[in-house]
DNA sequence: GGATAACCATACGCAGGCGTATTGACGGGC
DNA sequence: GCCCGTCAATACGCCTGCGTATGGTTATCC
């Protein structure tokens, strides 16, 4: 309506500097602007027209490079399984004492914060049914990964699967008690605390 | 289309046995229905047209009792929280060693299924800005509790807190996990193992 | 420097879901 | 026995959001 797209430049040439003027976009673009927008507002809010609008161009566009909207929902969701983790549970394993892996492991997680986000808004969007076996594959994939250092760890494995799940499951939910729910916006020390406590009752 | 409401009888006589007969519904009726809708489909299902429909009814009776689906929401949200937990909790607080009380606790949460239906609904669907003070208040409470069941088992002030943000946070992480993913349908006695591992470690 | 492919704009159709308006059927109090 | 309050059916308008059709613009390849 007001705002008519602005393009400014096609194809900027490779030695200029990258000053994301472009407007013609890919089918990635679309993937990440999608993901963004995931994260910003929940799966909900993923609509083509308004993520069009956020792109600067209309869904004409869109619905050259996807099908669906759906088709787009699921090419995001397996962006990001695809380019999530590895690096972090890399590092951590390459730590040789087993027992000094968990403070290590906790207080990195407990310190990234944007790469939680789209996490978080896709705990929250549970109900939908596409959503479903990707959380599901990354979350046993993250479960297999805890069990393995807590066995290394000196668990037997029953204890070593159960301690698994328990600290998972307390990952999860401090997601969901913190991020969504805003419960009462704790304090920089006092989640500094909290991770620690944490880390004091969780390794064996 | 094809299903005809069919009324069977109007406010059937007390003495007569209640066999659920009635269509003339309360707004109680309405709340009943959106949180067992809730329940089975999400929060996003709860549609007017289609709560009718399963209510054998169209959507002219429900405007007379809401002024709009969101105050059914909110309507149904309210009485949820109202009627929500109470009794265990007070019977929790009736066991007389502060110790015992966690075993108690958690086996007896365990246990429950149809309550946590609810809940696990509701936490899909933090998206939702109604759900979220609901959320908040009843997360709060319940925090509230455990903090002070651990510090009167002997945890001092500040761990008290921490422990209790970590059980509920298991808690609701074991919910999203198993209720709505359905992480690799956990057998009984592995579930009731994974109840007495997760007391051992949580317990002060 | 045209032809072709890649990308985008505009206009439209269509379905679902909310809310309104109007009318109808039942039932209890006077 | 009538009337009014309560609950329900039907029909309608509206808005949102998906998907399609069609034609226009830009880049690239020869």
């Amino acid at each position: 309506m007001d705002c008519k797209p602005r393009r400014l430049r096609y194809h900027a040439p490779m030695n200029e500097g990258a000053k994301n003027e472009r407007v013609r976009l890919s089918a990635e673009d679309w993937e990440d602007g999608a993901l963004a927008l995931i994260a910003e507002q929940g799966v909900g809010a993923l609509a083509v027209e308004a993520l069009a609008r956020r792109l600067g161009v209309t869904k004409g566009s869109f619905y050259w490079h996807f099908r669906t909207r759906e088709a787009l929902l699921q090419a995001a969701l397996e962006r990001w399984e695809e380019y999530g983790e590895r690096e972090v549970l890399a590092e951590i394993e390459r730590i040789p004492d087993p027992r000094k892996r968990f403070p290590e492991l906790f207080r990195r997680v407990a310190h990234e914060v944007q790469p939680h986000r789209v996490y978080a808004a896709l705990l929250k969007a549970l109900d939908h049914p596409q959503v479903v076996p990707v959380m599901g594959r990354v979350s046993q994939r993250r479960i297999d990964f805890l069990t393995r250092m807590y066995a290394e760890a000196g668990l037997e494995p029953v204890s070593a699967l159960h301690r698994a799940r328990l600290t998972y499951a307390a990952y999860v939910g401090f997601l969901q008690l913190n991020f969504t729910l805003g419960l009462p916006r704790i304090s920089h020390e006092e989640f500094d605390a909290y991770v620690e406590h944490m880390i004091a009752t969780l390794t064996p």
